[in-house]
DNA sequence: GTCTATAAACGGATAGAC
DNA sequence: GTCTATCCGTTTATAGAC
């Protein structure tokens, strides 16, 4: 493969390395961030994490809150919601299966949990995000519900919008619990016992 | 009422005047970490909403993290955990009291959502104050859905140690979404909901 | 791209005058 | 009890050499 020597060359996109080097600063990001919270990490601890100066890492991410919002977005991509993996599989099978994956990555619980409510401090670059994820999540599962429930399979009197923002309350109120004393709480346990509770067998 | 001349005035406890300027500055804290919680929150802006230094502040709290401990021990005393008023009071009617109550309490909720996750991360100095307060909260609602099942009043296969547990989780997590968009969500509601579902009518 | 140097601001906490 | 002055560490971010 040549280059045209009439032309100067084409205008590349960021080196492989350069996009490496990318990845890895928003991993031990994601660390700081879940270990400390926003606020409380600083960008010389995710520098030291990963080997290089802070102002170096600044090249990457100009400002702290972009390095934010990236390590959110990569949160999204590591998790990918527990939205079905396919269309056989039931609201209750993608919950549990999600629930359950989650509690095998280090830090991602704590991260989200950390965060999320560190978003609704005095102007937290990660407010809008969080917003936007909770009314993505409650539409996702309002749609579960209501289809449950055209197929009655939803017990009766249960209100399908209730229903999804108490499932999304649950599963988030739980994981504080389980952060604070996992030989004492079991997650996929609860969630399972709620969905089972409303979500009546076929 | 005379004192005796031939010894030395007795020592005194704080005057009352010292007593309020240490509530003042209390509810003043509950103010800043409940905006900004405990990292993001400074002294300053304490001293400044109540109107003095901070190094004076620093003469009723020897350091921050007293300060904190201070507000904790104050919400306590504010929302008075949920406990049921009398015998005669429910279990959802205590929940739904209580509930309805923090509601209209300026900041509680906020404090609460905001330190609790907060104090997951490193060095909290709230942390204890969490965990001890989750304990006691499941062990109480335990032995409220404990009562019930030997009443034959809870659903069949409800477990009161999970139901516990979940009761906890969706009052925080449907907090954490009412605080982002407090149109969207009912929180009396769902809770009703639930406890509805688990408890069986008299 | 990476660094050193440094700016510019802010943090909690202490010493000591009044 | 309240203050000023100050210590000393830390923060994010910029400038500019290499």
């Amino acid at each position: 493969m040549t280059t045209d020597p009439a032309r100067p060359p084409a205008r590349r996109g960021p080196y492989a390395k350069s996009r490496r080097r990318r990845e890895s600063i928003v991993a031990a990001a994601h660390e700081v961030f879940a270990a400390r919270g926003y606020r409380g990490g600083s960008l010389q601890d995710v520098a030291d994490k990963v080997g290089m100066s802070q102002t170096s890492l600044l090249h990457y991410f100009p400002a702290k809150s972009d390095l934010l919002l990236a390590v959110l977005h990569l949160r999204d991509s590591i998790t990918a919601d527990g939205s079905p993996r396919d269309l056989s599989e039931t609201l209750v099978e993608s919950v549990m299966r999600q629930a359950s994956f989650n509690e095998t990555v280090p830090g991602v619980i704590e991260l989200y949990t950390v965060l999320c409510a560190e978003s609704l401090t005095d102007n937290h670059p990660g407010l809008d995000y969080f917003t936007e994820r909770y009314e993505a999540l409650r539409s996702s599962y309002l749609r579960a519900f209501a289809a449950l429930a055209d197929e009655g399979r939803l017990r009766p009197g249960v209100d399908p919008e209730r229903a999804a923002a108490t499932l999304v309350a649950l599963w988030d109120g739980i994981q504080t619990q389980w952060l604070m004393a996992p030989e004492l709480v079991d997650m996929a346990g609860c969630l399972r016992d709620y969905l089972e509770l409303v979500v009546l067998p076929e």
